[in-house]
DNA sequence: CCCATCTGGATTGTCGACAATCGCCATGAA
DNA sequence: TTCATGGCGATTGTCGACAATCCAGATGGG
């Protein structure tokens, strides 16, 4: 029901230094501030009306959440994934969800299983209202990935994928914007992984999760395939999306 | 052959802040910064001779690094894990390492395969001269997991695993002191990996890591048993050892 | 015409001081 | 005795200014 973001949207608002924080996260994540951007600290300083010494703090944040990249006495920018780059965080991402469906089959409650079926229903009625697209694969899904990450009960996975790598992936979703896709499918395999943790069946649920990832990024090659032909550059390494 | 960091103790001291991380990040590795110690800004940056600007820079770092814990308004604290939170930990490392030997299976070269045979006869060496306990385990066993996590060529792993779990992992050593316990048995597990990924059997490396790194789980699980027999505390929850 | 060198401007790193906030302890009342 | 309340000290948050460093363009020589 409540926020994509796990618990730190509204409740954290003491500081200077964590408002400006949750505003440059979401202005990179919204594409606000394109990739590869330089970010200065001056300009931002004016620019948000603050002192340099918060905004440094929340460059800071910004760079241990790998949404920034910094060197020393050169200066920021917006970080740009590269196709490989991508690839590999979706590879990482199968094997850390993968464990997080085996854990979250051993240790969810009837609750939180109750919780994600709703989730689950108020995705259907989205997917249904407007044809895919929009809503259910830019931040819904990531919803239910996140209750099933919070269902492993286990503090290091939730801080792992939650606080570190699920800012990539929804930067990733506006740099590539790979949007529309397959909404009906993820849905079906949403539904079969509930449907095995709530049987607590660990291994396939890991199977079915590992598989849905896999999905998601060969989903994502193929894009970028079809991209690559119709721009007609076939052999461009290290190949960015603008 | 050089650092167990991997690669940036000696190459970065170009600014402050950079020298004071190191400086806090090993004192805190080491034990000289006892768990659950406070960090005050004003005393830090007395001791180190520094203004606070960037100690402040450093303890965020630390605080990305998840060695301290802050809270706004409050303060820091050395990090004290559970032992609840060291075993999430083991899991964790159990399924990325295991995808890390997978991948070292298939995209290692063999200039690193052999690099890696150079750092295990090292290790016998010294086991040989020092009845296990020292060296082996306190960071030679690191500098393994550091090589196969290289091998496998993927960028977001080896953040994840070098920058992110494995300062938790080297502080875990300290404040469990754990070092004694099956130094030849994890050689021997050692090279079995070495093997499997020589052969690129990637399924057999990944099996072997995850036995590896759960077999160093159960040593741990084993030792804290005793400890806490030995203290005639059975029921505590969320002890910590101290 | 091309390359090395140097200077100017801008940006980052560092510092010290002031203001806001929190935790602790003494004080008082129930 | 116990709990609520107030003030005090300490610590953190924030700010503006100065110094160190780096990048870009201009300049001069080969």
């Amino acid at each position: 029901m409540n926020a994509v973001v796990p618990e730190s949207q509204a409740p954290e608002a003491r500081t200077l230094a964590e408002r400006v924080f949750q505003a440059l996260q979401s202005a990179i994540v919204r594409g606000e501030l394109p990739p590869g951007s330089r970010i200065t600290e001056p300009g931002l300083a004016k620019n948000y009306g603050i002192s340099r010494g918060p905004l440094r703090e929340a460059m800071r944040r910004l760079e241990a959440h790998r949404l920034i990249e910094r060197v020393p006495h050169v200066g920021a920018r917006v970080v740009q994934l590269s196709m490989d780059e991508l690839l590999e965080l979706f590879d990482v991402r199968e094997a850390l969800e993968g464990m997080a469906a085996r854990q979250a089959a051993a240790h969810m409650t009837a609750e939180e299983i109750a919780g994600l079926r709703e989730v689950l229903a108020m995705h259907e009625q989205q997917s249904d209202l407007r044809r895919g697209e929009s809503y259910y694969q830019r931040e819904g899904d990531l919803d239910f990935h996140y209750r099933i990450v919070q269902g492993s009960h286990n503090r290091m996975l939730v801080t792992l994928l939650c606080d570190d790598l699920y800012y990539l992936v929804r930067l990733y979703r506006t740099q590539f914007s790979a949007s529309g896709g397959r909404p009906q499918r993820a849905l079906v395999e949403h539904h079969r992984i509930v449907d095995a943790i709530e049987a607590g069946d660990g291994d396939l649920a890991e199977q079915l999760m590992r598989r849905h990832v896999g999905a998601s990024r060969s989903n994502v090659v193929d894009r970028y395939a079809a991209t690559l032909i119709r721009q007609g550059e076939g052999g461009t390494e290290h190949a960015r999306i603008e």
